[in-house]
DNA sequence: GGGTACATGTAATCAGTTACATGATTTA
DNA sequence: TAAATCATGTAACTGATTACATGTACCC
């Protein structure tokens, strides 16, 4: 019962799995639209980690006997076991952010104004256009817990759309 | 001139250089309470990457003659050049985050009432602490950017307090 | 002068990413 | 039936992380 060797995409994969997908290709595109956006990851890791999973007990793999033949995932009770023990653990971890912006803010002393402005503008543009995803997510959207997690988005958003629009203000 | 392969932490650390760290432990005190908040890394890489630096010749690497005799890094012209090329293209790339407690809340359907707000408020304490720590900086700061950069920060911090606190609330 | 904290690195591993490759299904 | 597009993977690489190991300076 190793669980700490488990990684947040694991447990990406067992909630997805624990939602219904049950495929690979299932997976990318249920995170794709939802869970992706505030983790993401390339698809492979869709392939690779399920597999490690069956590995270790937690999820069982059947493959199709026509057509694709492709995988199909379920959780095993120590699958779900190791979700629910890892959901119910009030994590006090520190959320990382990585924004190249405010990277190029930090050392972008030597900028012009004009430099500067240009790059608050395509932050305010590119926070704005996720702002819009957001959007549009927010009517879909059928279960509570879904529903405060997009909510965590768009206030993210506004916040930063904010913050970059006053910053190419301020320094004009 | 392989500019493309330079990850972000490559210019973190030509920027803490152009900032006036030297070593790799200069690099990782000034980190570790600045930039080292929004793009964290553990210090095994400020051995590492300047290596890298040194052999694709953005940065020139010398040895003290006595004590320690550790490494004592400068930019060269090219490392110059490509720190500011790197930092005059705005950048409309999406910032990542990385939040474990966005991530339980999404998949935790299942989670009673309590559990829920154990959580919220595990992750209220978190925000809390992280802007406490910024609200210090703050009042260190002597640049501009890093000024802008700590306020970003602090609005930041702010968002993710209020959206546990109000969902620790509405779920009691 | 012994202990403790600070400082400097290395080695090994692995998660994550990129790139490639091909099969199946739909549509025009 | 040809061509897109959707779907399903694999291989190789490497950046990032973990863990270890040791040296130096300070202080009690």
């Amino acid at each position: 019962m190793p669980d700490n060797q488990l990684t947040p995409v694991s447990y990406v994969v067992l909630g997805l799995v624990a939602q219904g997908a049950t495929t690979s290709y299932d997976m990318k595109q249920k995170a794709s639209r939802s869970v992706g956006y505030f983790w993401n990851f390339p698809h492979s890791q869709l392939y690779a980690e399920p597999e490690r999973l069956a590995k270790l007990g937690l999820l069982e793999e059947e493959r199709e006997e026509g057509g694709r033949r492709r995988r199909v995932y379920t959780l095993t009770p120590a699958g779900r076991k190791a979700l629910d023990e890892w959901l119910r653990e009030p994590t006090s971890e520190q959320p990382q952010i990585r924004d190249t912006g405010l990277l190029k803010l930090f050392f972008g002393a030597g900028l012009t104004p004009a430099e500067l402005s240009a790059l608050a503008r395509a932050q305010e543009e590119a926070h704005l256009a996720r702002l819009a995803v957001y959007e549009e997510i927010a009517d879909a959207v059928t279960s509570a817990n879904h529903a405060a997690v997009v909510r965590a988005g768009l206030l993210h958003e506004r916040t930063f759309v904010d913050f970059w629009r006053e910053l190419a203000a301020t320094r004009r």
